[in-house]
DNA sequence: ATGGTCGCCCCGCGA
C-alpha cells in the first residue's frame, strides 16, 4: 500500500490539483496540511467521488489538516489531547489493512518564524507535547505512520544552504533535536531508508525562483514505527506538481509499504 | 520602464 503527505497551501485553490494528482497517483491514504478552510467548506463530495473517505480538522484562513483514505477511518483524534491549542494542526485516525490496523498521524508542525520569537517558543512547546503524546500513541498502536509538514530540515543535506542558513528557522539545534527525539520514540525516516538523489527537497520558496534554482528544504516527512519498518519498500518525493501552474510551494512525499 | 510570491480577504500578516 502507499501513503502520502502533501502541504497543499489552501484546499480551495488546490482542489483540482489534488484530485488530478490522486488520479495519477492512486495512493491508499494521504495526509493534507494547510487546508486554510473551515470544516463546513471541506469538499467531501469531490473526494467521495474520487473514491476516498475523508476526515478533516479545519480552521479559517490558517492551518487545517485532513486525512483521505480508500478504506474507512475510525478513532479520529483532533489536535494533541491535553494540549490546549487554538490552531488546527493534528488529525489522527486508524484504517484497517489486511495486515491489521494502521494508525496514521497527520501533522502541520508549527513554522516558528525565527529563533527568539514567541512563535518559536510556541513551536518548541508544541514539539514537546507532540513527542509526549506520540509515546503513548505508539504504545497503543504499534503499526503507526507519522506524516506531515514538519517544518524541520533534519540534517544539513536537507537544506540547499546549510552554512548560510545555520541556526535559522528549520535548521536550529533545538528543532533538529526534537526531530531526533521523534526517532528516539522508535520512528524511522522512511526517505532515508533508500538511496536518494542529492539535493532532494520537498519545499521551495515561491520567491526568487526558488524551485527553478532548486533552493529548497526537505521539511515534509514520513516516519514509520519499528513494526512497519521492515515492510517499507520505497519512499520518494514527487516534484511534478511543483511544476504546475499555481502550484503549492510543497511537493507530495509517498511511502510504499509491502 | 516596470516588476519581480502566494493566499487570506481587504490589508497587512503568516509562511
Amino acid at each position: 500500500m502507499q501513503i502520502a503527505t502533501w502541504n497543499i497551501n489552501s484546499l480551495s485553490v488546490r482542489l483540482p490539483q489534488v484530485l488530478a494528482w490522486l488520479e495519477a497517483n492512486p495512493v491508499d491514504a494521504i495526509g493534507l496540511q494547510e487546508l486554510k478552510l473551515v470544516d463546513e467548506k471541506f469538499p467531501h463530495d469531490a473526494f467521495e467521488a474520487a473514491g476516498y473517505h475523508a476526515v478533516c480538522f479545519g480552521q479559517k484562513t490558517y492551518n487545517g489538516v485532513a486525512i483521505l483514505s480508500r478504506t474507512p477511518l475510525r478513532d479520529v483524534v483532533r489536535n494533541i489531547p491535553g494540549h490546549g491549542d487554538e490552531q488546527a494542526r493534528v488529525i489522527a485516525a486508524t484504517l484497517d489493512t489486511p495486515e491489521g490496523p494502521l494508525r496514521l498521524v497527520n501533522c502541520y508542525f508549527v513554522n516558528g518564524q525565527a529563533p527568539g520569537t514567541e512563535k518559536f517558543s510556541y513551536k518548541l512547546l508544541w514539539l514537546e507535547a507532540l513527542r509526549d503524546w506520540l509515546r503513548t500513541e505508539l504504545a497503543a498502536h504499534p503499526r503507526l505512520v507519522l506524516v506531515g509538514d514538519f517544518n524541520v530540515a533534519p540534517e544539513d543535506r536537507d537544506s540547499f544552504d546549510p552554512v548560510g542558513l545555520k541556526d535559522t528557522i528549520h535548521h536550529t539545534v533545538e528543532e533538529r533535536q526534537h526531530f531526533q527525539d521523534l526517532l528516539g520514540l522508535g520512528l524511522t525516516d522512511a526517505f532515508r531508508l533508500f538511496d536518494q538523489p542529492e539535493k532532494s527537497y520537498s519545499w521551495w520558496d515561491y520567491r526568487m525562483l526558488g524551485f527553478q534554482k532548486n533552493r529548497g528544504l526537505r521539511i515534509d516527512h514520513i516516519l514509520v514505527s519499528t513494526a512497519l519498518r521492515p515492510s517499507v519498500t520505497a519512499c520518494r518525493i514527487d516534484r511534478a506538481p511543483r511544476k504546475n501552474p499555481q502550484p503549492s510551494d510543497h511537493a507530495p512525499v509517498v511511502v510504499s509499504l509491502g
